[in-house]
DNA sequence: CCTAATTGCTATAGCGACTAGAGGTTCAAG
DNA sequence: CTTGAACCTCTAGTCGCTATAGCAATTAGG
């Protein structure tokens, strides 16, 4: 309908031009119909989609997840428990991430607030990273996306 | 001096092996001697720099800064205001990246209490996604490492 | 001393989710 | 009709590992 071209679609969007052709690429978003010169013209159920997309990953699910939930909206008469469930996930991921952090942050303030600003030899920064046995409590990370 | 095999040094260190060969291989640690059969043999200086890296990398230090701390503790007489600034960076930087991580946490919350566990059309979960209007406030990610 | 299990070696490719660059083509405004 | 912005494809790079394949060395037990 909206015969957007591929950078009118990002502005729309918020996605980046690169990453709408990588997402074509990787089959996340339908191959649109193109010009007679051959560039991408777009329609609106590709504004919304991409619109899905965008939100989806800015809340952290990842592509796989957006590929399902996808898959769930274009059936609209099913259970929505694995929707939910995919959301439950992602929940206590974020709060698993979240805990690590603030773990990783309290460290990290300590570290600071105690450099005396002087010399490397006495700075609390150095000193804590080559010890362990200087923290507080366990920190682990877990702040990155999941793996490792 | 303590002559461990790469496999002592990981236990040791908890870096797995694979990660500890891969740290020489990009100069993050020194090339250590080895055997008469060519198998690495380790000293205490690399379980310490080991043990740095792996306690900055739980803080979410980037190899990079791990790499510039490092030659910064090897001149100890120096200020350390550099050593200060990059943990103030990284700091900040976990600041943000929780901020982000609770802005999306409500938002996974409030879709996760409001659906009603009926069928996809009218799942909560999936119309938030495809409508960021119906978003209480901006949720930026920024919860994943620096870019983008 | 011999053997078997474990641990080690190199090299290459893959992960997720993009981003950057080169080198060329099409489109739309003036 | 010209110009310059926007588009095209393709490849390679990012970060910090992780996995696999196909070997060689070490070590503990008998």
């Amino acid at each position: 309908m909206s015969d957007l071209s591929i950078g009118r679609l990002s502005a729309l969007s918020g996605v980046k031009v690169p990453t709408i052709r990588y997402y074509e690429s990787i089959g996340m978003l339908d191959e649109p119909p193109r010009s007679q010169g051959g560039q991408r013209r777009y329609g609106s159920s590709h504004l919304e989609r991409l619109r899905f997309i965008r939100h989806g990953r800015d809340l952290g699910f990842g592509l796989d997840d957006l590929r399902a939930l996808q898959s769930l909206s274009a059936r609209p008469d099913q259970s929505c428990a694995e929707a939910d469930s995919i959301a439950r996930r992602q929940l206590a991921d974020v709060e698993r991430r979240i805990a690590g952090l603030e773990a990783v942050r309290t460290e990290l303030l300590r570290m600071v607030e105690r450099c005396s600003h002087g010399v490397v030899d006495e700075c609390r920064v150095i000193q804590t990273l080559s010890d362990h046995g200087l923290c507080s409590a366990d920190h682990d990370p877990a702040g990155e996306a999941p793996g490792r």
